[in-house]
DNA sequence: GGACAATATTTTTTT
DNA sequence: AATATTGTCC
């Protein structure tokens, strides 16, 4: 263990050594926190501390598997596999299997994905006979999640008027029935969503003191990783856990927070010292990751922020080369610039295509960047967008599965009733879906009791639905005794899907053909590792949990060389030495999703920093002045990003410009000939020269009267008069001299302590106003 | 009820 | 551009 111990540094060694008691690690980017908890675990394990009552949650089970492999070289395999570690959803649902009854839920439930709770939701709106433009199924199915998130039951909602009186206001009176009817569906079909493995486990545990006395004392020193990004329901969770040994260990970093949208809750890291007594506070502030150059130019955006907690990152690594930035013509010029580059990297340093990432904003962006690495015989992969678990061949024979286990699931089993085709149409569908509310029964119950049932369905369909239940029925029978890749192989087979795809014959016919078949192969996997586990009960439904739970990058085999493209949420955690992060434009990075409040814009800008601290040795921004949207070419602006870090770090790669398309220009770009070097012109001064409308907001026009508010809302509007005392970042205190202009162009003249008169733009200066 | 064509909608990020 | 939904005809 000593061995181990004495790879730490001083900051890291102290929590690492800190074995009772609440504490919190705020741990700035690459500063060796993953290393800290990894060796936290195995020093508590080497004191005695039995792994079985140690809990360690982490925000993906990727993660998790490295972190116990890690252990496991220090402690021991045997010991190790006895850790409880995973992430919050993994680590919950199979409490929920095992306590599942108290719930009156089967221990076989279902887990339903955003897609299926997403069906769900719209098809209860089409039976209420709700106008769908009002209802829009994806505004309800979160709307309904931040409920969930936030511990508001169907119940809590009704009996709070404000909750009912904001959805009357936004013109969805009815959405607390259909939460209601959402919830009661779910449960009728033996099925949680993914914000129900966190309520489900907060109502556990709040109703059966008992369950949640025996976990307390099982989980007796629990640590939290990624603690900046847990919601409201995780923290209650964390928090009764915690209750009796308050041996709580959380870390984060509060600049790192990036998942505001999903329900995380930035205060749980911020007043963690307020929820437990004697918090011990440690601070992990050394940078082993990035170059100096990264670190500064991090330092100079984040600071940006008004809401953080204060600390200071620094590195004893080397100053490295300057960020370099870039600008494009197209998307297509972007990608093929990214690609050259990564090309010339390799050559020159001598890399792997693993040594190189590109990351973006929004999944769309990685096609310009895939057909120009493919272009280049660059090997690459995806991470996230459309997982492989998502794909329609393969949801279907998912559900065939799922619907063996657990017959009640009804998207499962609306899904593939009718697929490969048997004549079982949509009016019968509806017919079964009314008879079975009618009943309070599963619609497949009522399909099984088809003759006892009171419902307008001819003999002919009748008798296509008691073969369908047949079948289903004669595979639960297989279930018993065949392991799941058998079962899951003559599924397949009996069910026709694999003649459907085969006699397609289409390209696309023949690549779905091939993912049933991976997918085969990933089952046949998973049997043969669960072999070996002593206590492997059923493989399915286990094998069909971790399908549900897991993210694209746990099904990383780890092994292929390969340039990496994700999205900036999916990089949060990794590292690699060149980074390219692009598409760094306005209403793209930052969103036009996120400009209409300061709260959001922070959270853009931590997703920024977040970005260009995965980079150890080199980092590249690019952007375009136009871009493929919607399928229309769009013209883009550089972001307000690039211009926020501080200019000593940043090497302008910009080409002499102006916007007429110069095809000898973007070609020179990934040719061989060298970029003119210009400086970089600050694009608020481009925003100024620019001629009658003073001021364009970064998003195309928007119409106005948008539900949400108009974007161009000055954050200050009237609540600046001359004479106020503000506070500015960098200018210090200042008096308001002067205020001019309307809405988003207002502009105040302030005499600051430092800098003098100053004249700013309120919808971009950030002050603080004192009196 | 099914097959195919026409049209609408979409892009923020995800366990 | 790609996908989901709706419409039309058999």
């Amino acid at each position: 263990m000593e061995k181990y111990l004495s790879q730490l540094n001083e900051a890291q060694l102290a929590p690492t050594l800190q074995k009772d008691g609440p504490m919190i690690v705020i741990a700035g980017a690459g500063s060796g926190k993953t290393r800290v908890l990894t060796y936290r675990i195995a020093y508590l394990m080497s004191l005695g501390v039995d792994p079985f009552n140690i809990l360690s949650l982490t925000f993906t089970n990727k993660a998790a598997r490295e972190m116990k492999g890690r252990i496991a070289e220090i402690v021991g395999a045997s010991e190790a596999k006895n850790l409880w570690m995973g992430t919050f959803h993994s680590v919950f649902a199979k409490i929920l299997r095992i306590e599942a009854d108290k719930l009156g839920y089967p221990n076989n439930f279902t887990i339903y994905d955003a897609q299926d709770s997403q069906r769900l939701i719209g098809s209860i709106i089409k039976e209420m006979g709700l106008d769908k433009d009002i209802y829009k199924t994806k505004q309800i199915s979160s709307r309904i999640s931040s409920y969930k998130n936030s511990l508001i039951t169907v119940k809590a909602y009704f009996q709070n008027p404000e909750l009912i009186e904001a959805d009357t206001m936004s013109k969805r009176p009815r959405l607390g029935d259909i939460y209601k009817n959402y919830v009661d569906r779910c449960f009728k079909a033996g099925a949680m969503d993914f914000d129900d493995l966190l309520l489900k486990t907060n109502e556990l545990l709040t109703r059966f003191p008992d369950v949640l006395a025996k976990y307390q004392n099982r989980f007796r020193y629990i640590l939290v990783d990624e603690y900046q990004d847990t919601n409201h329901s995780q923290y209650l969770i964390v928090r009764a856990l915690s209750d009796r040994f308050q041996n709580i260990c959380v870390v984060g970093d509060d600049a790192q927070s990036i998942y505001a949208f999903r329900g995380a809750n930035i205060n749980n890291i911020l007043n963690f010292q307020k929820d437990y007594d004697d918090v011990k506070m440690f601070r992990l502030e050394q940078n082993y990751r990035s170059t100096k150059n990264i670190v500064n130019a991090a330092n100079s955006i984040i600071e940006k922020n008004q809401t953080k907690l204060e600390k200071v990152v620094w590195t004893a690594n080397d100053e490295g080369p300057k960020i370099k930035v870039n600008r494009l013509m197209t998307d297509g010029d972007e990608g093929r610039y990214v690609a050259s580059s990564i090309f010339e990297n390799k050559m020159e340093h001598q890399l792997m295509n693993s040594d190189f990432a590109i990351l973006y904003r929004t999944n769309a962006q990685s096609r310009a960047m895939e057909d120009a690495l493919r272009k280049r015989s660059i090997p690459y992969r995806i991470y996230g967008g459309l997982s492989f678990y998502q794909r329609k061949e393969i949801k279907d024979v998912l559900s065939y599965l799922r619907l063996i286990i657990n017959p009640a699931d009804e998207e499962a089993l609306k899904r593939v009733i009718n697929f490969p085709s048997r004549g079982i149409g949509q009016t019968t569908m509806d017919r079964l879906v009314v008879a079975a509310n009618g009943y309070n029964r599963s619609i497949f119950d009522v399909m099984k009791h088809i003759d006892k049932v009171d419902i307008k369905i001819n003999s002919g369909t009748k008798n296509k639905l008691r073969n369908f239940v047949t079948m289903i029925e004669s595979f639960q029978v297989m279930n018993q005794t065949a392991n799941a890749f058998e079962l899951a192989e003559h599924v397949t087979k009996v069910t026709g899907l694999i003649k459907e795809f085969r006699d397609d014959g289409t390209p696309e016919g023949v690549a779905k053909m091939e993912n049933i078949e991976e997918l085969l192969n990933g089952i046949k996997d998973f049997v043969e590792g669960q072999e070996e586990l002593a206590d492997a009960t059923g493989a399915l439904p286990e094998f069909l949990e971790d399908v549900a739970l897991a993210t694209d990058l746990d099904a990383d085999k780890g092994d292929a060389d390969h340039v990496a493209l994700m999205t900036i949420h999916l990089a949060k955690g990794l590292e690699f030495p060149y980074v390219y992060i692009v598409g760094m434009e306005e209403d793209l990075f930052p969103s036009g999703m996120s400009m209409n409040t300061r709260s959001e814009l922070e959270e853009e800008r931590r997703l920024f920093y977040v970005a260009l601290t995965r980079a150890e040795k080199q980092a590249y921004l690019t952007y375009t002045m136009s871009r493929y949207r919607w399928g229309k070419l769009i013209d883009a602006e550089p972001s307000r990003f690039i211009e926020e870090i501080d200019e000593k770090y940043l090497d302008v790669l910009t080409p002499v410009d102006d916007k007429r398309f110069n095809p000898m220009l973007s070609a020179d770009i990934f040719g061989d000939v060298e970029p003119n070097q210009i400086r970089f012109k600050k694009a608020a001064k481009r925003k100024a020269e620019k001629k009658p409308p003073k001021f364009i907001p970064p998003a195309k026009l928007k119409p106005i009267g948008k539900s949400t508010g108009s974007p161009d809302v000055n954050l200050f509007d009237g609540k600046l008069t001359v004479g106020n005392i503000v506070e500015h970042m960098r200018f210090g205190k200042g008096e308001v001299l002067k205020i001019e202009g309307v809405g988003a162009d207002t502009k105040a003249e302030i005499n600051f302590e430092h800098g003098g008169v100053k004249k700013l733009l309120l919808r971009f200066a950030k002050l603080d106003v004192l009196g």
